[in-house]
DNA sequence: CTTAAATGATAGTATTGCTATCATAATAAA
DNA sequence: TTTATTATGATAGCAATACTATCATTTAAG
């Protein structure tokens, strides 16, 4: 059985739907595999635009701006990710095994799902790691935020949150909590392997010890006392 | 009696030393107030030598670039934090209380310090929030590493990972735990006000809340059990 | 008072970040 | 199958950014 997800984007995130044809495939694909290879302050579309064989006017056409590109990527990213939340935790009833898959899910190397035929996503996740709170990080988040660009990581976070809920529905934090999980999975991975004099990890360099670490700050916070 | 407050700077942080000269001082001060106000993304030497009344070059005399200059303000400003850290903990023994006032001053509202002439801490704590984690998400992080520009907050990092170890001798995390409370004071704080529904305090709006969630969190973690 | 250091003024250059135009190729509707 | 639409390619151009270089002048330190 060959199953194929597709993602419907938010209209706002590009000028041109890039999945509906093949130059806007290459766009996303080659952009991914640009941005995590120089990254994203060297990154300009003129290089992505000659990477694939096409002219800079031909990548504006998709995007406004490289900006608008990554926060294309990272919502794409968000939205397979929590796809995969629902998947992973479907039929569980335990909130405290939804809560641990989600952690692993979060902190864990992604292998590259040959659902979605065009990203990567294990690269995409160095990119999410490297560059995602760049997005949000402007003077721009208030009016990116009303066209709801953001909607994919605000959704897995309430998604998250109720998971907190049902195990403790006394929590005061859910939504905190859910953020600093997300943010903390990304950050002590990208501390881990580049200031690694930041996290208990130098040494071992395993995500799996990122895992225990967040478990163990979720639990402690969440278990009724 | 009028105290002044000196810190010295790791000499890799900049061409010429700011603080030795006026148009050096003129530019880390009017530096700190433009990237405040237009944000770092949109910030130039340009319009900085222009605010101040001297010319680019002039400015880049000084710092390599803007990144540089955004590593230099971030990196005193985490030296002038746990030089506060130390005098606001000083001669207090238990460590509850230590890790209490840690987590205030990081999550409150600074006021402006007389005692540094030239800077203006409580502008500079709302860059930090917006703009400091773009000084290491970068692919150079590896290098400007190497050349110690991120000692301060890696040293503030150690101060706290020991606060928390004189809780617990026991607890496995501290340096994860310590970078999770700094980043996760800057970020919830920065959510609240810009993407308000990531967090638990979109009707206060209140820094004490984020507060009360670290201490929550942190020391959930850390009691032994 | 002399000399070194810092600044100002000006120029120049490659790259970035776009927008516009027009011809051509691919595709879908009639 | 023709026609109309849409997407791409090719090229041009322009203002801003991110620098570097030079030289004259001012300022400050010995």
């Amino acid at each position: 059985m060959e199953v194929q997800l597709q993602i419907k984007m938010n209209e706002k995130l590009f000028l041109r739907n890039p999945e509906q044809t093949e130059l806007g495939k290459k766009i996303v694909q080659h952009g991914i595999q640009l941005i995590h290879e120089i990254g994203f302050e060297s990154f300009t579309f003129k290089k992505l635009a000659e990477d694939i064989g096409t002219t800079e006017a031909g990548v504006y056409r998709y995007f406004e701006n490289k900006h608008r590109l990554l926060i294309y990527i990272t919502a794409w990213y968000w939205s397979w990710f929590q796809y995969r939340v629902l998947f992973e935790t479907k039929n569980i009833n335990d909130p405290e095994i939804k809560l641990k898959r989600v952690i692993t899910l979060l902190a864990k190397t992604v292998e590259d799902d040959n659902k979605t035929l065009y990203v990567d996503e294990s690269i995409l996740h160095k990119i999410i790691i490297a560059e995602a709170s760049k997005t949000y990080l402007t003077k721009n988040v208030t009016e990116d935020n009303k066209e709801l660009l953001f909607k994919p990581y605000k959704d897995l976070c309430t998604v998250i949150a109720d998971i907190i809920l049902s195990y403790n529905r006394k929590y005061k934090y859910p939504r905190s909590l859910a953020t600093t999980i997300i943010e903390m999975a990304q950050f002590q991975i990208f501390f881990m392997y580049n200031l690694p004099s930041l996290t208990d990890f130098s040494k071992t360099k395993s995500e799996s010890n990122v895992v225990s670490f967040l478990e163990d700050l979720v639990f402690s916070a969440i278990r009724k006392k």
